[in-house]
DNA sequence: CGCCAAGTTGACAAGTCTCAATGTAAGTGG
DNA sequence: CCACTTACATTGAGACTTGTCAACTTGGCG
């Protein structure tokens, strides 16, 4: 059920359901909407778990469900030939997974660890948005908040060199955490493998590494582990990613 | 009133309105509208055009109107740095240029090529789409295909050599024109200056050049002129760009 | 304890960037 | 109509970053 074979769709779910609706109702996208329309949408939505690694939605297949992602990190990248792929994103706490327009889903994603989903209905949240105005005007600013990061990552691509790309993303990544309302101070969380980190930032595995070993041996950052990273001196990486 | 200088909006043109009405009933965007949609977006549309490098909207300025090409090029790009940009894109007769939710805009646009364009106030367009299911589904697909076109540029600048990127924006571009209604066999548009395409490609200038060279001395293409590209091996094209 | 996956490091090759010169087309004024 | 100017595109030489291939190390997990 878990791994990275072809196709599993991600577990339902039957206990500690509870435990799992409390998480919901904080999630901002959720706490942006009216009471009224709140309620419909979490009543409609489906508790699951996706096990790490395991492929949540395939790019080109009906794209029939959305995934609000209530804990955990997933990757969503395009396949650009049999062997070649391009990781396009890391998603978090609070991210929307899937498309509301369209028959197919743009992109593929897999859990990095482990995850707890709510699931809906890609019909089912249309329905609901066409009788609700504010979930409209949540769901149109998601997209909207999708593409200008995509904008940011191509402009990362477009202009950086390797250090300042990692640089990059390490900020990006402790902001999103921030925002998802972890203390400041706490190391970085970068869940994923290196080699995927390296695809999103267009760079190869051993650049990638070469670049780490720089900025540790600077004094920059220290990594506890693989997946944790401490930032010593922000206004470095600050710097190198030009600021912004 | 032209110019690349601060900030000239667009400029209000009294004649020869008549002419690029007829323009706008032929776009895909309005033609996908019912007849009682599509008659309140055109009664609300002002038309207006813009020069030959003239500025149409500025990255984080209040986003108040959006702009529907109707005829010319325009060119998108975010500020990094004092001196540092970013080409995020180019549009054309068709797309649409400007943001429905959010305060400012996500990037700046000039005019390529002297355009014609067709302005409305966000906030009217926001009334229409309340009241009209079938605008809102079309402006949420525009989005979308937006976000999607955002991510094929991020995977090309994520994996592919200077070639293949050349080759893939050349076919990108000979498909959009296409979609536009022009003859195939017709040679490739690319109103854009090296500099700026190099931008878009993640590419240096003379790189871009000595890119230009090669497929030129293959046979694989031919410039007529520096802005139009007649493409003799669209198979050697789609073998560099990974078909797709 | 040993295995296997993942990460790091090294040596070398290749692609791209940088800086600079040259070429070419469009625009301007005599 | 031509010389001049300017902007843009092309080409060349060398430096430097990154990619490639391979060995080695580390760390998690049975």
């Amino acid at each position: 059920m878990s791994g990275t074979g072809p196709y599993c769709p991600p577990a339902w779910d039957a206990g500690a359901g509870a435990l799992r609706r409390d998480r919901l109702a904080t999630l901002p996208f959720l706490k942006a909407l009216q009471g009224t329309t709140r309620a419909a949408v979490v009543k409609a939505l489906t508790l699951c778990t996706a096990e790490k690694h395991e492929q949540i939605i395939h790019e080109r297949a009906s794209a029939d469900s959305v995934y609000l992602i209530i804990d955990g990190a997933v990757m969503a990248w395009k396949q650009r030939g049999p062997s070649d792929t391009q990781v396009t994103g890391f998603l978090f706490r609070g991210d929307l997974l899937g498309t509301l327009i369209g028959e197919r889903y743009l992109y593929s994603a897999r859990a990095v660890v482990a995850c707890q989903l709510a699931q809906m209905a890609r019909t089912r949240l249309a329905e609901l948005a066409d009788r609700h105005p504010d979930l409209r005007h949540a769901l149109y600013g998601q997209v909207t908040s999708d593409f200008a990061l995509a904008q940011d990552h191509l402009s990362m691509l477009g202009a950086l060199s390797a250090d300042e790309r990692l640089a990059s993303a390490l900020l990006q990544f402790e902001r999103r955490q921030r925002a998802r309302g972890v203390a400041e101070g706490v190391p970085v969380w970068v869940p994923m493998r290196r080699t995927d980190l390296a695809s999103y930032l267009g760079l190869e595995l051993p650049t990638l590494s070469r670049v780490f070993g720089r900025l540790r041996r600077d004094g920059v950052i220290s990594t506890p582990s693989t997946t944790d990273i401490k930032i010593h001196e922000r206004d470095t990486l600050m710097r190198l990613s030009g600021d912004a």
